[in-house]
DNA sequence: TTTTTGTATTCAATTTTTTGAGTACAAAAA
DNA sequence: TTTTTGTACTCAAAAAATTGAATACAAAAA
């Protein structure tokens, strides 16, 4: 279950608050690679609380509910750290569009023409995002230490991925049209 | 929820036993694609047979328990073939490797290199894999039926994943080694 | 001035997924 | 001949994720 050390790893560059966990989440390295709820994360902020690996510093704000900053713990360090030292295995897919592949042949190429279309400008418009935040880090490649190389690594990842995607969007539209015309 | 649909998208294309449903996710499109458990997959099969999606016609075999044949109904048809008409949305990674990219500071570059090779390699097996599943169809491209044309264009898109993570190991891992020999 | 957006958190029910067993027997391999 | 592998299915508990609310207020936009 990674999304215990996903939060763990977030608080190890620096404390936030649950709101800010679940902004990360949404916006940052969250929005391509990991997604969760705000209750998933406030829940899960609760449970590592509780047992140790996070606390929080209550900061009163005038006139709302106190806003809990959490920091990783000594604890919390190293239970991530021993989870990142262990070997972890490729996770499947889980492509809903998958399943057009093996029955596709019961809608209309039309449906299915249009459904990768519109896959190909939605991973273009994360692209977009994603060489966004790759931006400040790809541009003084040479001078970045260790935590933002691999922060940039990431990045990448997620950059190759989209543009992996479009190119199969081509590609397969490439094929069926041809497919369609003989 | 895409179990339900991928067992109906099976089911569309040929009856299957439930044991059979489990080797398609265990070695075929799910070995990469969508994993279940056989326990999923029955639960899910039964679901499917109260609602009437699918019927199953009970084999009894010389000394064993009964083999159950499921067939999709009309209604299953028609419940996928709506699913399949509905736009979809991109999942997340959901990749474990990624938490090394926020984290990764906290482990020796070592135990991140080895990481990044072992993954390397683990996809190259599995590139292996589905590129033996799409020998059939990508021989005879020209003459494939749409049925087959999809499911190459799926395999097809396993294959480039594959690939991708592959080469983006190779791109970490130049990155890492370039900037540890500053 | 009213509505919307953004900050900030909590509760509860349901569904899905994972984990770990257990049953039963045939065929092939050691 | 004993063990392993493959076929075939079932049960149950626990963990995780999703869905849908609700509370509370400030600031900005309409």
């Amino acid at each position: 279950m990674a999304l215990r050390y996903t939060i763990l790893a977030f608080l190890s560059r620096q404390s936030l608050s649950g709101y800010e966990v679940a902004k990360e989440f949404a916006e940052g390295f969250g929005s391509c690679f990991w997604r969760a709820s705000q209750q998933q994360i406030y829940a899960e902020l609760a449970k590592l609380e509780q047992q140790g690996s996070v606390t929080y510093e209550a900061i009163p704000q005038p006139g709302r509910l106190n806003k809990k900053i959490y920091s990783i713990t000594e604890e919390g360090l190293q239970d991530l750290t021993e989870w990142l030292t262990k070997p972890c295995e490729p996770a499947a897919i889980r492509e809903d569009l998958g399943v057009l592949g093996l029955a596709g042949h019961l809608v209309s190429h039309q449906i299915v023409i249009r459904e990768i279309e519109r896959r190909s400008r939605l991973h273009a418009d994360i692209l977009q995002h994603m060489n966004k935040m790759d931006e400040h880090f790809a541009q003084n490649l040479e001078l970045l230490e260790i935590k933002d190389l691999y922060m940039h690594l990431i990045i990448r990842r997620a950059i190759r991925y989209q543009e992996e995607w479009i190119a199969w969007c081509n590609e397969a539209l490439q094929a069926i049209e041809q497919a369609l015309q003989r």
